[in-house]
DNA sequence: AATCTAAGCAACCGCACGAGT
DNA sequence: CACTCGTGCGGTTGCTTAGAT
């Protein structure tokens, strides 16, 4: 039995998200927090599945977003972090407060990787290139001997299985060790930077906003940026519904 | 100035997982 | 135990922009 859609997609709108569905969202969410993300934009008022919001929220709108490209700093630590923990990006991006997974991702697959291979290192392995090629060339040259050395291998393999599983079990106490670390240093970032927080605002626009050249991608001065006026960007959900709506505490902030 | 190409990134899709029934 | 539902995650797509020709 097959799942049933997330949303009927039937007079849904897609594509780029506009201001106005922006606006719409953030102030719900501001107003009343996110309960069930099915019934987000029913109650927004607005015309896009759940998932499309949840995912418009985490990735742009969340107030503690940290905007602008990742510095070099950032960069070497993704790499250090993805040797570790391969392509998981959720996790990769939870060593970095304010970064989403997407924003990681698509940096990695956009200029890490490449940055990786010019060095000559394989983003995959993380290894020399030169070296992954001669373990491939001994990997070719030990299966012509494969039928030979059999009796060898299977001897080895418990053996090889057991060094496997200490080292997986050592590096899974590191990573443990290392996350608490980091847990501490992001704990102590987020209430150093949390407070003075202003969220940058790059939206993306539809053929209908293009027309008007006052919100057009290319004017610098048009990119409106939202900030609080008056609450810290860094709050619970409790907060958020216990402000007054009827004041509109995001504003659009003018250069 | 027009066209082509590559890079960057927002958004979508499908699957997996955990909680609830 | 089987199933549904909501959510999160990773892979991929496609649009926009910038730079090259």
């Amino acid at each position: 039995m097959g799942r049933q859609p997330c949303c009927d997609k039937v007079g849904l709108k897609r594509g780029p998200w506009t201001i106005e569905e922006d606006h719409k969202l953030v102030t719900f969410i501001v107003n009343n927090g996110i309960q069930c993300w099915r019934m987000v934009p029913k109650l927004a008022g607005l015309l896009r599945c759940g998932k499309s919001c949840r995912l418009r929220w985490i990735n742009y709108l969340r107030p503690d977003l940290k905007r602008g490209a990742l510095t070099e700093m950032e960069e070497n630590q993704i790499i250090e972090l993805h040797a570790r923990l391969g392509n998981r990006w959720s996790k990769i991006a939870s060593h970095f407060p304010g970064r989403t997974d997407n924003e990681i991702k698509n940096r990695w697959n956009t200029r890490i990787k490449k940055r990786l291979n010019l060095i000559g290192i394989d983003p995959v392995t993380h290894k020399s290139i030169e070296h992954k090629e001669k373990s491939e060339t001994n990997n070719m040259e030990s299966n012509n001997s494969q039928n030979e050395q059999e009796n060898i291998v299977i001897s080895r393999s418990e053996s090889d299985h057991q060094t496997a599983r200490a080292e997986a079990k050592e590096e899974r106490i590191n990573e443990v060790i290392y996350e608490t670390s980091n847990l501490t240093n992001n704990y102590e970032m987020l209430c150093g930077v949390g407070l003075n927080m202003v969220n940058c605002y790059s939206p993306t626009f539809s053929l209908e906003d293009s027309v008007n050249p006052s919100t057009s991608i290319q004017d610098d001065v048009a990119i409106p940026q939202w900030y609080f006026d008056s609450v810290d960007s860094v709050m619970p959900w409790n907060s958020f519904n216990q402000l007054d709506d009827k004041e509109f505490f995001f504003s659009e902030k003018r250069q």
